[in-house]
This record gives structure tokens, sequence and C-alpha cells, in this order.
DNA sequence: TTGTATGCGTTATCAG
DNA sequence: CTGATAACGCATACAA
């Protein structure tokens, strides 16, 4: 069907009503009405009352299309993740919508679906949107970066957050992975514990790879060597978590406390333990990663990291939006560093409470 | 700064190539760009063929903004949920953005963090995006209409989902509680349970109400009375569930079932009445609603009734597009009601399985 | 302080 | 089959 005719002077309709309209009912021009809706300060005080009256009256809503085409930026933000599900990316996504909206954004949203050829596709959506910048999670099958250098040499602003391409010309929000697994592996050795095993993720996955050295820090550091025994490669599943720790508590010498780089893995070995009768923690101590929400439910408590997923949402923002308002002077690219959290809680705690308190 | 110059015949920059600059390249009018792009019947295969390449060499990007305006529809839909958290709402929104994408929809998300203002504020900033359609479930706190009035008097299609405002002249995809908690009871009655007690949610909401009468639609056809105690109206809380069991288990005759109409809750009584040394299921049973993801580990494992978050987000999505295609001819509202599933698990199976198996 | 005119990139109408 | 031209609604350079 060809577009609506023009509104009649009348203006008794329930269709968009457009400024032109607006600038007809009150015999001004367009350019007064833009103005005094966006406050220019070249408008009169009457006058801008008047419009917005007027405005008001006629329940105009200005058109973001029109204007985001004029001016060649949008107030949309594109997202792309691999998935939303689970605890880590709704929660990242309730961040950034909650900042994004703060600073009078719209948020996009996308998902990749582990796949880099889908991910491709978003970037093309996102583009085509005019989105004025983009935030995106990896897949885990992308290897190639062009669809991002097309962003980049576009001008358009982009962050990564969680799982970055790396490097130092990348702006990226990232945890400190490697932080999280030294002070957690330290917390169970400052709960007495000499015989520390871990749990460790496939290491093609740098945030499992990190993980796996901060353990390992903690233990050079504790001058503690290294027990090829109790390291186990896991996909990070509760079964395997299980499995391993069936195998440990058959050694002649079994672990007194796992270090686990996921929850679900530690839930296993967790749930295992008790299954062969040993208490937790106090025959073995043990603790995960990611705060997933049935960490707090099971019994006892399991301790944890917090991976601040809402303070990644909202860093990833702010990095963002640094980047927009640049405009196009030069930015140099970024990386945030978030520092995880140990939440100490019932499955490691064997002496006095070590560290500050939480809920 | 003032809209950047035209692009020179040499088109070597990076800068987005439009249809008139692939037009002046080709010496070929933008007419005819435009339609090869769209695969217009009314052109040429070997001009089509030109066209194409040309677009991709010059990593040529539609801009949907133009599209939009000039047809006045996007390839846009919104989303206004109370909040992206938990396993309900990303869940539906996950169901949401694969079939939006599937059709080759974007998706805007707002939340409304259960105010009323704010979702208030969501619909005007969809409006003005230009949205082609807005799915909605509602904040705690909405109680007048206005801002939904004023969507439809513009004719732009509208569902609500799970929390909706009622009537048979609303499009709307909900489950049906009432169905849930009566199945969820009758499975507890044909374990052998004849003392079904019932953890109720605040009755001001609607899904807690359907649940309550479910459950007492379930007695009634058990030829079972009503009895007063063994109904406590709660929060949800996981303590809540935990006090309400104490209490119950000091009765002279304590139910032998509870169904909660929550997971939380039930979560509470499972664990107080493992504290107190009773015997789940055996001593008694327990059912949950919502399937949230705790239920799969706790030990016994939970029964539960899953809501079907991922079909509620595509009916959605369903109903919507068939809106936006029935364009302005007329279209009557439509209900869609899902039907929840009954998951048996551990914590009430006392006799032989009863139903379909379950993962 | 206000108005005039133009263009953002696309699609639809109408005329060849 | 192809082209010239006019919108869509807004923001701005330039004039007054």
């Amino acid at each position: 069907m060809a577009p609506r005719k023009k509104n009649p002077a009348a203006l008794t309709t329930n269709s968009p009503v457009s400024m032109a309209d607006l600038a007809r009912e009150l015999g001004v021009s367009m350019t007064t009405i833009s103005r005094a809706l966006s406050n220019h300060h070249s408008i009169g005080p009457e006058m801008k009352a008047r419009v917005l009256k007027l405005a008001k009256k006629y329940n105009y809503q200005p058109n973001r299309l029109a204007a985001a085409l004029r001016k060649g930026k949008s107030q949309l933000l594109g997202i792309i993740v691999p998935y939303i599900e689970g605890r880590f990316f709704p929660s990242v996504v309730h961040g950034i919508e909650t900042a994004a909206s703060r600073a009078g954004y719209n948020v996009i949203i996308c998902q990749s679906n582990e796949d880099a050829a889908q991910e491709q596709r978003n970037v093309e959506a996102l583009l085509s949107a005019q989105v004025a910048g983009i935030m995106v999670s990896l897949a885990r099958t992308t290897s190639t970066y062009q669809h991002f250098e097309k962003v980049r040499s576009r001008g358009l602003p982009l962050v990564f957050f969680d799982r970055s391409m790396g490097g130092e010309d990348v702006n990226a929000v990232v945890l400190n992975d490697h932080e999280g697994a030294l002070i957690s592996t330290r917390h169970l050795l400052s709960q007495g514990c000499r015989r520390v095993a871990h749990l460790a993720g496939p290491q093609h996955l740098s945030i499992y790879k990190n993980r796996y050295q901060g353990y390992l820090a903690a233990l050079r550091e504790a001058g503690l060597p290294l027990e090829e025994e109790l390291v186990v490669f896991t996909d990070m599943a509760q079964a395997e978590g299980a499995a391993a720790m069936r195998r440990w508590l058959e050694l002649p010498n079994p672990p007194d406390a796992v270090f686990s780089a996921g929850d679900y893995c530690a839930l296993g070995a967790l749930q295992e333990a008790r299954r062969q009768g040993r208490r937790v923690p106090e025959d073995v101590a043990i603790s995960g990663f990611s705060n997933e929400a049935f960490t707090l439910i099971t019994e006892p408590t399991i301790t944890t990291i917090d991976q601040r997923c809402e303070e990644m949402g909202q860093a990833t923002v702010r990095l963002l939006l640094e980047q927009i308002e640049a405009g196009s002077t030069p930015f140099t690219p970024r990386q945030t560093v978030l520092q995880p959290e140990l939440l100490v809680r019932g499955s490691s705690l064997r002496v006095s409470r070590p560290g500050p308190a939480e809920a």
C-alpha cells in the first residue's frame, strides 16, 4: 500500500503526528518545532511552551529513525552473545540494558548460538540497523575476525566482553580468571588443606587455561609441588566432577581439597564425596567458580567465585559510550579487567572465617 | 560536525557505500540497483548479477533505517520484560529472539524493573524506534493501560506474554496455571497421598490464584475435603517453605504431601523435612512449580511443572507476526494457552512410574 | 529569535 | 525491462 496521505489540517486521527503537522497547526516553521523540542537555546520560552503543549496534545512521538538517518547515528546499541540462558549472559545483558537505558540508548540483542557464521550475520544485521556501537562476547567457534575488522574500519565503536579476541588493540572487559583461581586456591590452603586437587576445563579456552595457571601459581606460592594425579581435565560437566572425585577417593593418599574451574563440576564432586561417606569440608573441602544460583542451596553451600556479571555489563557500556563520545578523535583501545570476588561458604570453611563475610 | 562529503567516484574509502554510489559506478539508475538487490522480477539476470557482484566488492550494507523510514515499517520488534534474570524471562527472550531472527527481525529489549512508569517510557521508546510490533510481560505495579491503548490506536501489533492484562480483546500467550496445579496435585494423589498440603503464593497475582484453584479442583475431583490448616499463604520464598513445613510436621496429623506453587518454596520445605528426619518422598512427597535449574540437582530431585518458556517465546512471536502480516485487515485478538508439563522426579515418586518418563 | 532549503538512503510511482 | 523523481521525518547550514 502507498504511504498514508498527509494528515489534514484538523489533526483528528490517531496516526503518527510529525513535526510538519505541528508546524502547520501552530503557523510556524518546522525548524522552530525541531528546536523547541530539542531545547535549542535560540527558542523563546513562550514559543517553547506553546510547542510542547501542542506536542503533548497531539501525542507527538519523535521518529528516531528519521533523526538517526539525518544525523548518521542512531540511539541503538547492539549486543551479540552466544545465547541468552544460564546465569552468566542474562546477568550481563541485564547490566548492559540498565546502563544503556540510563544513557538514553536502546539495545538490540542477537544470539550467535556459538556459531561463527551466525555471529557474522549478526554483525551485518547490526551494521544495517545503523547501531551506534557493538558489544560482543565471541562464539566458541569464531576463529577469524574479518567481520569485526569491517566494524572497525567503519569507525564503529566495538567492545568485547568476557570472551574477547585478545591483544592490546581491542577494547575488552574481562574477568581476571587467573586471580580468581589464585585466591580460591589460596583460600583452600589457608584452611589447612595441603593436597589441593583441580578440576580443570578445556585448555583451548582461555578462561580455563587462566584458571589452571592461577591454581598453579597458588601452589607455587605455597611451595607445594604439582601432583599430576590431582589435576583432571574435564568438560566441566557435573558427571565428570563426580567421576573424578570417585577416582581421587580411591587413591592411597586422596586430596583434602578440590578447586573446580566450574560450579557444576564442583557440585558433582561434592555429591560424590558425600555419597562415599566423606564429610565436606572436614574430609575434603571444595570450591567452584561462577557463583551459579544453586551454590547457595546445596548442603553445604558451595564456596565459589563471583564473576561480577552486572559490573561487566556496566563496564562494557561505559567503555563503549566513551568511544561513541570520542567521535572521530582517535581512541586508544583499552582493556578493563574486573576483579573476581571469593564467596566463602560451607563447602570450604574449616577454620574460623578468614575473609570478609558474605550474604 | 556536518554530514560527511559524498564519496568521490573512486570508491576507495571504507565509509558506508550507498545505492547511489553503486549506481554511479555501474552507470545505471538507483532504481535498478534497488530492484536488483531486492530481487525484483523486472530486472534481468545479467544486470542483477553485475549489481550483486559490485555490491559484494564494495561491501555494500543496506541502510535499514532509510528503508524503514520510507516504508513506514522497520524490521525491529520490541520486547518489554520486568527484568532479565532468573530462569523464566531469559528463556522466553531466548525463544523470542530465535524465532524473530528466523523471520528476519531484530529485537530491541527493554526492562521495566517492575515499574509501571518505566514500562510506559519503554513503550514510548519503542514507538519512537518505529518497531513493527511489541511484546510485553507486564510489570507488577502496572494497573492502568493507556500506554497500551496508544499502541493499539496506532494499529501497532501488540502481544502480551505470561503476565497479561486479561480479557478477550487482547492478544496473549499464557501458561495454563490451573491445569499445572491440577495435574501436579493429581499426581501426588496418585502416589497414594491423602493429605496434600499447599504452599500458596500471593493471591492478588493471577498465576498463584490459578494454581490454588487448580489444587482445590484436584481435591474436589478426588472427593477430599479442603483442610484449612494444610494451606499456607507465603511469598514463595525458600525460608517460608521451611517454616510452613516445620509447623506442619508438628501437627498431630501432618500432611503426607506438599504441592508448592513455586520451586524455591518447595526446596525450603524439602530441606526442612529432611532436617526433621523425614524421608522424602516416603514420609512426605513434594512437588514444585517452574522447573528451576536447581530442581535437578537436589537430593532427591524435585518434581515440578515446566512452564514452556521456549515455546512461550515462539508462540508470542508467531502471534505477533500474524498480526504484522495481517497489515490493516482487521485482526481478531487471540489468546494462546500453553499446556504445562509435569516432570515427575524423586521427591514425589513413591509407586511405580505413573506417567511418561522424563530426562 | 525565526524561517528556507537541502539532504540523509531508500522505495514507490509513474513514465518511457 | 529501465529511469527520473518524489517522498518518508528530521536536523542543520545559511539567510533574514
